[in-house]
DNA sequence: ATGGTCGTAAGACGA
């Protein structure tokens, strides 16, 4: 079962390149970010009939979330829990029936946290990080196949960015954001890219700007973290670069883990 | 080079 995650940067701009990717890649689930687009603006139809099941998490303008899926979702959670005033749509999970039993798939997008200085900004993703953590420990009490999937605004290591430096007062990379990120993962979550391979300059995002594409001036922070349950049956990652070089890309590209539930 | 490049949605703002 191939399970993706795509920050697809405004569904809209995408559908060409969403419906294609689809058409090659033949996921079962894929966790959306930035979809950029309130719920009734969703281009439902055309993933409809690509043989989709369509769950979305939207908002005007900015951010919003989105789940597809062959299979229909037993359930559907919309919103991280934890703060019911939080208005901005960056968490939906949907639990799919798999032939012993019934995963939980989770598409995030964490808050980038930038500029770091700012009052607001900062504060709330690292509150959102632990409002994730909380989340994920009590999801972790089910013992069931879990992944957590999406675009964490996080680098984890050094390795993860074309240069460290660059990147050293960026809310992305900040010690406190790695630590937090850190925190996360010792609740007995796995970075599945890394469990996978040891390669060096794998990246999930360029920027738009100053030739980062071409340059190879890339970050990794599109990432799947899995409980230990979905971690026993992952087989594969891969990072489908290939997506950022076609025309009108997204600034980010799929992810994808292979798992076998049967 | 106190910028560059996008998407959303109609002018900034977020990234």
């Amino acid at each position: 079962m191939k399970i993706a995650t795509w920050n697809i940067n405004g569904v809209k701009a995408r559908i060409d390149n969403l419906r294609q990717w689809l058409t090659d890649s033949q996921p079962e689930i894929v966790c959306l970010q930035e979809i950029k687009s309130v719920d009734e603006g969703f281009p439902r139809l055309e993933i409809e009939a690509l043989g989709y099941h369509v769950e979305t998490h939207g908002q005007k303008g900015f951010n919003g979330v989105a789940l597809l899926s062959k299979i229909r979702p037993d359930e559907i959670l919309r919103g991280l829990p934890g703060d019911d005033g939080d208005e901005q749509s960056r968490y939906i999970e949907g639990v799919f029936s798999v032939p012993r039993g019934a995963i939980r798939v989770a598409s995030i997008y964490l808050p980038n946290g930038n500029p770091p200085e700012d009052p607001v900004k900062y504060p709330y993703k690292l509150s959102w990080m632990e409002r994730l953590r909380q989340h994920a420990r009590n999801c972790l009490l089910l013992e069931e196949p879990l992944i957590l999937a999406g675009d964490y605004n996080v680098i984890p290591e050094p390795h993860d960015c074309f240069d460290p430096a660059v990147w050293a007062t960026d809310a992305l990379f900040l010690p406190e954001t790695r630590a937090a990120f850190r925190r996360l993962e010792n609740l007995g979550l796995v970075d599945a890219v890394r469990a996978t391979t040891d390669a060096t300059k794998l990246y999930s995002f360029w920027d738009y700007q100053a030739g980062a594409w071409q340059k190879n001036n890339g970050i990794r922070i599109d990432h799947l973290l899995l409980a230990p349950e979905a971690a026993d049956r992952l087989k594969a990652t891969a990072i489908e670069k290939h997506v950022r070089a076609w025309e009108k890309p997204s600034d980010h590209v799929p992810v994808v883990g292979l798992f076998d539930f049967n």
